[in-house]
DNA sequence: AAGGCGGGGAA
DNA sequence: TTCCCAGCCTT
């Protein structure tokens, strides 16, 4: 057998009451502040996500201070925390809610998810929390706890699975308290059912747990099989002029856009002598000296790709600004891909980045 | 249906 | 090293 729906409900509504983390987020229903945390949270742990939430809400108090700002800005505090699209939506959104809304959010699901970076789950997650809609969330913390509890063997990237997974968490809703239902699901799913070494002998649920009495704890839930990893190589210049160097903006569809960095070469090889001149002199550098090979090399595994950089150094004496392509003080804001990466370079080379 | 999009923590 | 995370969007 497995758990009644009502004692579901009851064990999770039960388990998040008397376990949940107190959580800066946790002491409001303002959709403002939710679906700020909630569009931090895609894809992000808590841990990570937390003080990117509390600066947001202390430099843009309102949605109408967010729709206000330069997206500059507002990539500026999202710097660092990847899957900057989050960011443009981000800012769009609050634009939409203050234009069309009139800066009040819409109250249902179906209105939610019309905006840009708002999702199924996004969407459910607000109207339940902030409205009490009665609308299930299917996070992966909610799809593998039902996975297990219900030995559901669905994949939850397929249609079919969607559509299960989705008929079970309907049913198991408590629509009286449908936010801190879901709150609740996931919780669990973070701290008891989580995905390796699950805290069964601790989990209140254990007694009927499908996947508990199966042995299938580690093997649920089905996944799509991963897709392989790609190695990139970039092969960057820091091109000084003066107290300047020079940095550009990547534009084209691809990891990072929208960030700062340097001019780079991207090649499975060593770009040749001939290669960097030519590459220079398209970006209007005709006259330098010293390209110097740094001894930096860095390594970089990502979700979905390796990525390798390497930099050059050289100085550069009247060059032509050509678009695209900027020259700014080193002690200028800009937001960059890994900057991590980059404060450490300046420091090393003695200037000061901010 | 599949793939792109990040960075960090944990094992 | 690999896996995974309060997903969304485009193709």
């Amino acid at each position: 057998m497995a758990y009644p729906y009502k004692r579901f409900r009851e064990l999770i509504l039960a388990y998040y009451d008397r376990h949940r983390r107190q959580l800066p987020w946790r002491a409001t229903k303002d959709p403002y502040h939710i679906w700020l945390s909630e569009v931090i949270l895609q894809q992000t742990r808590v841990d990570q996500g937390l003080g990117y939430y509390l600066n947001f809400v202390q430099r843009f108090e309102r949605v109408e201070d967010l729709a206000a700002a330069k997206i500059e800005r507002i990539y500026k505090y999202w710097e660092g925390l990847g899957y900057y699209n989050r960011a443009t939506k981000l800012h769009k959104t609050a634009q939409r809610i203050v234009r069309e809304y009139g800066g009040k959010f819409p109250r249902s699901a179906d209105e939610l998810i019309t905006l840009p970076g708002i999702g199924p789950y996004t969407a459910a997650a607000i109207a339940s929390i902030c409205y009490d809609e009665p609308i299930a969330v299917l996070d992966t913390n909610v799809v593998r706890v039902l996975s297990r509890v219900y030995g559901l063997q669905e994949d939850f990237g397929r249609a079919a699975g969607k559509k299960a997974f989705g008929q079970l968490a309907d049913q198991l809703l408590d629509v009286h308290r449908p936010g801190d239902y879901n709150q609740g699901v996931m919780e669990f799913g973070a701290l008891i059912c989580r995905p390796k070494k699950p805290k069964c002998t601790q989990c209140s649920l254990n007694q009927y747990c499908r996947a508990r009495i199966l042995h299938l704890q580690e093997e649920l839930p089905i996944k799509r099989k991963k897709i392989p990893k790609r190695h990139r190589f970039f092969y960057y210049f820091l091109i000084c002029v003066g107290d300047h160097i020079i940095i550009r903006q990547r534009t084209h569809r691809d990891i990072w856009k929208g960030l700062y960095e340097l001019p780079y070469i991207e090649s499975d090889q060593v770009p040749s002598n001939t290669q960097i001149k030519r590459c220079l002199k398209s970006w209007g550098i005709h006259h330098y000296q010293d390209i110097c090979a740094s001894d930096l090399k860095y390594k970089q595994t990502l979700s979905h790709r390796y990525v390798h950089a390497r930099f050059f150094e050289l100085k550069a004496k009247n060059i032509r600004q050509n678009a695209g392509l900027y020259l700014i003080n080193t002690k200028n804001l800009s937001t960059f891909a890994f900057p991590k990466l980059l404060n450490w370079f300046f420091k090393k080379k003695l200037l000061i980045l901010e």
